[in-house]
DNA sequence: GACCAGATTGTCT
DNA sequence: GACAATCTGGTCA
């Protein structure tokens, strides 16, 4: 992979992959409701550059937490010092620390003050594929990004990212048409599912992922 | 493939 | 003190 930058734009030459220069998803999107917003993620990309290179995954699963009548979200019981991010302004990541030793990442949506946010559960990598195996521990792609805490170690996020803006920066959420040739997943491909690993309201259809690609979590 | 135990610690009750 | 939006590596089929 080679990486040229200038001041406006970011150029990726891959040998699988022409990676284009667009604008990352404006605020707009992540204002719509929580669940057209973890629908409408498939597809978009996740980018983080760090000093290590630039690492990028196409999203192929994620999860919505309601603030009304989810008591599986965090936001369930009010705000408080760990979930604060959660009721920041949209468009920002919410990241948390879970079973003493993961972390998983979130896009923070509707208003500020209301607490929701989408889980990015699974990513289809797309650049930086070297670096994400080094930081992995291992080659099988798709073991690199195909959970919320592999794709966290997979990107190289980190717990202070927490509430950062992804309009802008190092860490920054890219249209589907980042990949030169790709698009959203048609609807059809869509499938709609119960959540993975929470006790209650275990029932709701908020989880979402791409059919038949390999990269999500659990089928 | 399915199922299960163990790791490990911040957060909230 | 219980629990958690997970992952890994083991067993068994």
């Amino acid at each position: 992979v080679t990486h040229r930058k200038n001041r406006a734009c970011t150029f990726i030459f891959d040998a699988k992959w022409l990676l284009i220069a667009v604008m990352p998803l404006p605020l707009e999107f992540y204002q719509a409701r929580t669940a057209t917003v973890a629908r409408r993620l498939l597809g978009c990309v996740l980018v983080h550059e760090t000093a290590a290179g630039l690492a990028a995954g196409r999203i192929v699963e994620t999860e919505a937490y309601l603030s009304r009548n989810d008591p599986a979200c965090h936001a369930h019981n009010g705000q408080t010092l760990r979930n604060a991010a959660m009721f920041g302004p949209p468009g920002r990541a919410y990241i948390y620390f879970i079973y003493g030793m993961y972390h998983c990442f979130n896009v923070v949506t509707a208003r500020e003050g209301v607490g929701e946010a989408v889980l990015i559960r699974a990513l289809e990598p797309i650049a930086g594929i070297p670096l994400m195996q080094q930081r992995r521990k291992t080659d099988v792609l798709q073991n690199l990004c195909g959970g919320p805490g592999k794709l966290v170690l997979a990107l190289g996020i980190t717990p202070d990212q927490n509430g950062q803006p992804l309009l802008k920066g190092a860490l920054r959420m890219e249209p589907p048409e980042w990949v030169q040739g790709h698009s959203a997943p048609h609807p059809k491909n869509i499938v709609t599912a119960r959540r993975i690993g929470i006790t209650r309201a275990a029932d709701l259809p908020l989880r979402f992922y791409e059919k038949n690609n390999p990269h999500v979590s659990r089928r």
